[in-house]
RNA sequence: GCGGCUGUAGCUCAGCGGAUUAGAGCAUCGGUCUACGGAACCGAGGGUCGGGGGUUCGAAUCCCUCCAGCCGCACCA
């Protein structure tokens, strides 16, 4: 495939190239602007390190610059460069954009990414910290894919430790039928919860969960069958609710924490052949430098606990190497809360040390923040208050139904709840994804299914109503045509088309999807703009021509742009 | 105590070292509606960018410090 340089890089190698002449590799800092299409901020630097008068430089790299009619170029306020692309230049660039099916957005080398996320635990119900986890680690696995690489998505399941003689035994006394229906019509809170009530109530069952515990980890096979019905139908669960947000994990994707048990002996005994695990008050442990706790002493890493049992370090490193050596991760992201963060870097620390994990290999956590109730506290699922997953789908789905009601709609029937579901599923992830990552998220459920401004749905409606005016004009696709760009909207609409590979490529490598979500936004904004002023159908000749055009290109950056996120681009609604 | 994250409009959030008015969305108020879908468009009010220093021609942005909040800091994952 050639790769198609975009519009940016195309004038950032015009100044790269002009600043190279007063200083070979200078940086043009080469912006999107609001003064001008690109402004250059690259001179002041560069007069500094010059010594010398801030706009004599810009006059410098302006006489330097060779733009070939591409751009014009002003020097401003203390030696800024405004650029102000011409149109015959941006002609040909929505040209070339018009026959690109990538809209210019380039193939990374292909990379194996192995991506980890969503991560519910067996039995128990997936609450909105999952949502984050998931809807972040889809839309990252999606852009990945697009970008060219593979992707190895892992499902993190915790399906293993000791609430598992817990879970065993309240199946067992409830009876497997009673149990499967139970977790099967998705009451895996009010199992867990009775479980554990069970648990703290009775000191018989606190023995028998114990004794449980001892045989799912001998191997019991009665045991190891009863623990496979809790992992099946909690996986089932999860699948459905996968669907209901079209999450493209499969089962297959599932690799739990049980996975990694058969290879926990081999991380104790090779670290131990290695010479780096210490005994430290009972606990084989692994002391990375750099790590301290309170008291401001090495903090370990704890491989084997002094019962002998396995912690999720050890768990973590297990799973380390297999992605390193069996999966050939070149690249492992984690998508996680940030109460993790220290944990997985102390992983990553040890398993470097270990030499499991090659500095070759790129390893980052995609850190989301804490989903805080109403009160801007914690929203945990201790206090009993937390949000089920599936109860926020559901009332977004019936919000969107409704609307459609009020609305007026020609669909009925399925495909009227298809829809219904395509824009809730649009409203929640949006909300979810256009928010930075690393801030806490304050859970708003009418916020999360607001269909109106900076939203999912709203972004669905701008895209609906392009591919509207194609079903009105009987046309398919419109021919590439010249763009005049006449109008300042169609010239606003246009630079923003141009833009998809920069926030593609930006929101990617910083693993950020509301980078795209903002463009995606502001593109919509530009485009209901150019709607509004600019009648499409009702013009003539090579106007009409060229909106068209502009508004073919404009569906399909948004459905573009859209399902890298996750999110349909429903035809109409 | 140490480490991390956060602090921007009433609320929820963007903001990539830059330029008279620090931007959106929601909410409030006021407009637009006989072209293609009003889930829209246009406009107004509303902000000592947590406080204080520093670097710089220039700081919400970089550095230091203080304050506030949250998270983590050895055997639950």
């Amino acid at each position: 495939m050639i790769s198609v340089a975009t519009t940016y890089e195309i004038v950032r190698s015009r100044f790269e190239r002009a600043f190279d002449v007063l200083e070979v590799g200078a940086d043009p800092v080469l912006r999107v602007s609001e003064h001008a299409d690109y402004q250059a901020n690259g001179v002041m630097a560069l007069a500094k390190r010059l010594g010398r008068a801030p706009r004599d430089v810009a006059q410098d790299v302006v006489a330097a610059l060779d733009l070939e009619g591409l751009a014009d170029v002003s020097v401003a306020g203390p030696g800024f460069l405004n650029i102000v692309l011409t149109t015959p230049f941006l002609d040909e660039r929505l040209r070339t954009l018009h026959s690109d099916e990538r809209l210019g957005v380039e193939r990374v080398t292909t990379r194996r990414v192995v991506l980890d996320y969503s991560a519910p635990n067996v039995a128990k119900e997936m609450h909105v910290g999952h949502l984050r986890s998931t809807v972040i680690g889809d839309a990252l696995a999606r852009m990945y894919r697009f970008a060219g690489c593979e992707v190895v998505a892992r499902n993190h399941v915790g399906d293993w430790g000791t609430p598992f003689g817990m879970l065993i035994e309240h199946l067992v006394d409830l009876g497997e039928d009673q149990a499967i229906a139970a977790l099967s019509i998705g009451d895996l809170d009010g199992f867990y919860k009775d479980a554990r009530a069970t648990f703290n109530d009775s000191d018989d069952f606190k023995d028998r969960s114990r004794a449980r515990v001892v045989a799912l980890q001998g191997g019991d096979p009665e045991t190891l069958r009863l623990w496979h019905v809790l992992v099946h139908e909690s996986i089932a669960y999860f699948s459905e609710v996968y669907a209901k947000l079209d999450v493209t994990l499969t089962p297959e994707d599932v690799v739990g924490e049980s996975y990694y048990n058969e290879r926990l002996q081999g991380v104790v005994d090779d670290l131990a052949a290695m010479g780096l695990l210490v005994e430290s008050n009972g606990a084989l442990c692994v002391f990375a430098p750099g790590f301290t706790n309170r008291d401001g002493e090495p903090l370990p890493l704890i491989v084997q606990k002094s019962d002998e049992g396995f912690g999720y370090a050890a768990t973590d490193l297990a799973a380390v190497r297999d992605r390193v050596d069996r999966l050939g991760a070149d690249e492992m992201i984690y998508v996680v809360g940030a109460p993790q963060v220290q944990h997985l870097e102390m992983v990553w620390a040890v398993a470097r040390m270990a030499g499991w994990l090659p500095e070759t290999v790129r390893c980052e956590q995609a850190v989301f923040g804490n989903v805080l109730g109403p009160d801007h506290k914690m929203f945990k699922s201790r206090s009993g208050e937390s949000v089920k997953l599936v109860t926020l789908i559901n009332e977004a789905i019936e919000r969107a139904y409704l609307t459609l009601d009020e609305r007026g709609t020609d669909l009925d029937g399925d495909a009227k709840l298809a829809l219904a579901e395509q824009i809730a599923r649009a409203a929640i992830k949006y909300a979810d994804l256009s928010t930075e990552r690393q801030h806490d998220y304050v859970f708003d459920l009418d916020r999360m299914v607001a269909f109106e401004g900076d939203t999912g749905p709203y972004l669905q409606y701008a895209h609906a109503r392009v591919r509207s005016i194609f079903r009105r004009a009987g046309e398919v696709a419109s021919r590439a045509s010249t763009f005049s760009l006449a109008e300042s909207a169609e010239r606003d609409l246009a630079l923003g088309l141009l833009a998809l590979p920069e926030a593609f490529v930006s929101s990617l490598s910083t693993l950020q999807p509301h980078r795209l979500c903002t463009y995606l936004f502001d593109l919509a904004q530009r485009f209901t703009a150019f709607y509004d002023r600019c009648p499409v159908l009702a013009s003539k000749g090579a106007i009409r021509e060229e909106r068209l055009a502009l508004c073919d290109l404009t569906a399909r950056t948004l459905k573009l742009g859209l399902g890298v996120l996750g999110i349909d681009a429903p035809e109409q609604m």
